[in-house]
DNA sequence: CCTTCATACGTAGCAAGCCTACTTGTCCGC
DNA sequence: GCGGACAAGTAGGCTTGCTACGTATGAAGG
């Protein structure tokens, strides 16, 4: 997939990841390679500042942990996180709705349970 | 519409308006307007420069011609640019599906005739 | 013991892309 | 004459994501 497709929609899929419950960086680039069925596959140098921007807006907070021996910062969704992600989804729907009627074929036949 | 989102897809949105019929930069302005029911409303500092773009890479070809004694520069799609087409519209389709499993309701009821 | 790999976090600098603001010019109505 | 719609364009800035690099631990293999 075009790396550069994702601009300005990071950040609603990294609150969407967390809105199924909290995770540390590493298994949060786990969990959208898996759920994106290796679609996407982000570095790290993507999203950790993306996380660090999250975190300045009040959209995700942080706790350190240790597990065996290593340091875990593990970010969850805050209720203003929750409310941006909502805006987010409401914005996705008309963002690909609009750009879906001059590319046409926007819905797939799939509709995923 | 948040402004940013486009990134990336203008360039296919663009070539969509095109595959209708040749236009002038102007009255593409116009068609994303109309089309998308005033949600994209796209100053012509983003239009000009993108259309110059997508002419540099050969995806239209341009003519000028005097209207009413103003100078119009009419867009046309190329062949490469019906090809790009195509590969925007595939990867818009990637791009809508897997965003839209993580930010769910990916396809909207109303399939527009 | 030492190397390598997976886990885990992070920064610095770069490139791309769209927007804001501004400029130029014609035609039409007042 | 002046303002508004039409028509094209440039310059500069800002946001954003990517590449490349750096640091550290634990487990496995030689």
């Amino acid at each position: 997939m075009k790396a550069h497709a994702l601009h300005g929609h990071l950040d609603a899929l990294l609150l969407a990841v967390l809105e199924q419950g909290a995770l540390h960086g590493y298994a949060i680039i786990e969990a959208l390679r898996a759920r994106s069925g290796g679609t996407l596959d982000l570095p790290t140098g993507t999203i950790y500042p993306a996380l660090r921007r999250l975190e300045r807006a009040g959209y995700v907070a942080s706790d350190w942990s240790t597990v065996n021996g290593r340091e875990r910062r593990t970010y969850q969704l805050t209720d203003a996180g929750g409310r941006a992600l909502a805006g987010e989804r409401a914005g996705w729907r008309e963002f690909s709705a609009t750009v879906g009627r001059f590319l046409g074929t926007d819905a797939p036949p799939a509709g995923p349970a």
